[in-house]
DNA sequence: TGCTTGCTACTACGTTTGTAGTAGTATCTA
DNA sequence: TAGATACTACTACAAACGTAGTAGCAAGCA
């Protein structure tokens, strides 16, 4: 996973649970699925299975027979390289995504301001 | 390919091809992809018929023995679906993509502050 | 009109992804 | 300690995708 890491959309269900349990075992992240998309205990295994094949997740250690998995890869990068692969997928330069969310009403021009302005704050937090 | 259409990357190069043409047999569409990437005649012959069966684009007319075919989906409502579905993938809002676009360095504050301008000013166009 | 070339219709196949079952073993509990 | 329970390791499998080959017919050319 580590290079040009792209999980895919269950894959990444499971990573968004890691991410924010911090670690977890095959049981925990099963059940830590949203209950109306929730897959058998074995689904789930042979998910956390294939990241680890993968270098996207990593097991830290056993609490009784069980293994207690983390992850091994950022949310912001993973995350980014969604990004970049979506943005290529549809041909688009960010600044097309951004008009898309506009023109498409997903994004209100008050949205856009908004985002503007937090992120003139952030730039300037960072520069201080 | 009607409702939630949501062409694979192969397939959504083959569309833009077809909306750039507006309509072409599937020579002209593989001739038309990118020298870099472009798969063999039957391959691109294969991806239409799937297309087709999914109802995205029809066969409109004959010239020689060749079938024409054109799209039967708009590029907006397609890429729509598309920035939908990757938006629930990584279980985010528009506005945390727009965010995460900035804080990753994709986008510029000045791009954003262009967007914005641009935004408002189509926004203007349209109340007028 | 016979030949060559191009296109169609159909079939094939490896990989990825989502999904889960099974056999066996390690733990806990009564 | 024996039985119940939970977890592991492994296998299976269908659908979706990307990729392309083959057989046969149709069109245009010599």
């Amino acid at each position: 996973m580590k290079k040009n890491a792209k999980p895919t959309r269950l894959e990444m269900e499971l990573l968004e649970v890691l991410w924010k349990l911090g670690s977890g075992s095959i049981r925990e992240i099963q059940e830590s699925l949203p209950e109306d998309r929730r897959p058998e205990y074995t689904t789930v295994q042979t998910l956390v299975y294939r990241l680890e094949e993968k270098g996207a997740v990593e097991r830290v250690r056993k609490i009784g027979n069980a293994h207690i998995f983390r992850p091994l890869v950022s949310r912001s990068l993973t995350v980014g390289a969604l990004i970049d692969d979506f943005l290529a997928s549809f041909g688009g330069s960010p600044e097309s995504l951004v008009t898309h969310l506009f023109e498409s009403g997903r994004i209100s021009l008050r949205d856009l301001r908004e985002l503007e302005k937090q992120a003139r704050a952030r730039a300037n937090e960072t520069h201080k």
